[in-house]
DNA sequence: TACATTTGTTTCAACGTTTGAACAAAAATA
DNA sequence: TATTTTTGTTCAAACGTTGAAACAAATGTA
């Protein structure tokens, strides 16, 4: 119960009569040490139960091995599997990894950013509030040399490394899809366009739809938070309009979620009367019915890479390693929910 | 771009003409530095742009003013809302927290305590993976005198504080309320009994069962790790009995949605054929069709409690305080997937 | 034998902060 | 005025680890 003093280096030493220094180095698997004290110390460690302290070693190496993790919600399988994959690759490589959420508030970002930075993070992954639009406190990790790597939610103007998915391809497969299946007025359950991966969504879609020689108007495209119940107040909106689109993109699964509920509500057939595509590839798309085609991001792949280049930042001192922009294909998965043609 | 020098307290003290010693004092708001001393460093470390570091007062302290947590799965609106609860309450109070995710796996934990305790956190808030058995690990940071504070999965037998529901009240209103329902075969899709808590929806389940006189099979309980698979892979054995249940109550809510979907390709009425009831009130619970009833636990009270427990453990040195076990009351939220009688 | 190299260890200062003790000056008390 | 108390600061050591430089001993080379 009552705090035992712990083990040092230097108790280590006293019991083999060498010094701290020596003990330190055995540890460290110096080349200059011999065999002998090598084995010795590790034994003596063993017995007293010597456990390194961290903070000390730290403070001497300037170097934390701690990593800041800034994520908008851990509640979604998408940012929890990436930063499980993160987590899998640093702690293999002696770093720890501390998970901050910002409940996509711009305050608690910020919050969050200062608290990284106190603790002395060696680095900093993150993916962007939905909330920020100032990039000031980015702005900070950057200026105090921390590497900072960004993954989803990214701003082109921060000038550093990003890791995502082609958003505006996505959109194109979307609609490309919805046109096969007969699709000809579709809706655009939009994120807001002042971030960039939902901009793009939206430039995607636009595009297709001129590709295709579809409308485009712009009651058929509404901004929002994409949680479930703006998705349920939008998808209101949609079946008031007097020509009703027959087809849905929501940029998120919960969006969609929540348009789905509305349809079933009023009876609407999904997908014969309305197609309805999300977006995430949220395990509960597979689970509702009907299922929920949506937009795979390999989420996996994303937090290896966000991680693995974050390694090769702090190896190289942030310096000589030319700025990486890595966008990954999407792929569309297709489900009930806009499949017509069976 | 490179690692400008940080400014230290002793920069500040040179700019002063006075010594780090009183800087440090300063900032820390010792009763004996002037106020005009105060506020000078003040200044200064503004203009200066000072940011403490964390590593060496940490190490001076003895104590670093992290703290863990040790969660299942992130991927959970029950423990992301603990999480954003905890973190809630001990940033308040200066702390940070570490999230470590044991993805169910008992290695995994075992990595994660070792490497918080490598981190030199201040206590450790957890719940533990399904798999966990033997408690060694948790021993270990009981041993070093560092707080631990578990939460919904936890274990009698370590002797820590601990806040979580009355599991076995949980099960009672269940039955109850499925026997209010007119249901007579109550099948129970449970967790592993050598988890506590999922032993005490079990016993919960048995005696309500006996209680209103009902049957209690062997062939009805079945215990699994309670996703989705598990959910689907135990309702089809269910369906295939020759006396099927007409209630199912699953003790979460994942295997509820896969036993729902099971039901639902098989065409079987769900409440009127089969009631169904899950557990842990995951937002999709009242997104799905039917609504599922599921039992709430009050996650964020729990978080909340669970903070609160550690800060005083931490601020008394974890002594003297005498052992805390709050179970906090379930609350049934009865939906459609078992409201019969409309 | 004389000298250079290698090997294994010690010495010492440093990382940035904190804290108790010491001290001088100022203020209060007698 | 002499003495005590208070106020504001400095001093010095400490937290545990590390790493460059110094050093002695052992080994190798000419």
């Amino acid at each position: 119960m009552a705090n035992k003093k712990k083990t040092t280096i230097k108790d280590i030493a006293n019991v083999l009569g060498i010094t701290p220094s020596a003990v330190s180095k055995a540890l460290n698997d110096h080349p200059r040490i011999s065999d002998k004290t090598k084995a010795a110390v590790l034994q003596i460690a063993k017995n007293l139960d010597y456990q390194p302290n961290h903070l000390a070693s730290a403070l001497r190496k300037g170097k934390s091995n701690l990593v800041g993790v800034i994520i908008p919600k851990a509640n979604s399988h998408f940012f929890s599997s990436i930063i499980e994959k993160i987590e899998d690759v640093l702690n293999a490589k002696g770093y720890n990894v501390i998970i901050a959420q910002s409940n996509e508030s711009y305050e608690k970002e910020c919050k969050s950013i200062d608290a990284l930075l106190y603790t002395q993070v060696d680095g900093i992954i993150a993916s962007m509030a939905n909330e920020t639009v100032k990039l000031d406190y980015y702005e900070k990790i950057k200026s105090k040399g921390i590497p900072l790597i960004l993954f989803d939610r990214g701003e082109n103007d921060l000038n550093v490394d990003y890791v995502g998915i082609d958003d505006y391809l996505s959109s194109q497969m979307v609609i490309e899809h919805l046109v096969a299946q007969g699709c000809k007025r579709i809706a655009h359950i939009a994120g807001f366009s002042h971030t960039r991966i939902y901009k793009n969504r939206i430039r995607g879609y636009r595009d297709a739809l001129e590709k295709f020689g579809l409308p485009i108007e712009d009651s058929l495209i509404v901004e929002s938070n994409l949680r479930i119940e703006d998705g349920r107040k939008i998808m209101k909106q949609l079946l008031e309009l007097k020509d009703r689109p027959d087809a849905v993109y929501a940029a998120g699964d919960y969006a969609a979620l929540g348009a789905l509920q509305i349809m079933q509500e009023h009876n609407i057939d999904v997908p014969n009367d309305i197609a309805l595509v999300g977006f995430s590839n949220e395990p509960f798309t597979s689970l509702v019915t009907p299922s929920l085609s949506s937009v795979e991001q390999h989420s996996e792949q994303i937090g290896q890479i966000a991680a693995e280049t974050l390694l090769k930042r702090i190896e190289t001192n942030n310096k000589n390693v030319s700025l990486n922009k890595l966008i990954l294909q999407p792929e569309l998965i297709k489900r009930a929910s806009s499949r017509k043609l069976q």
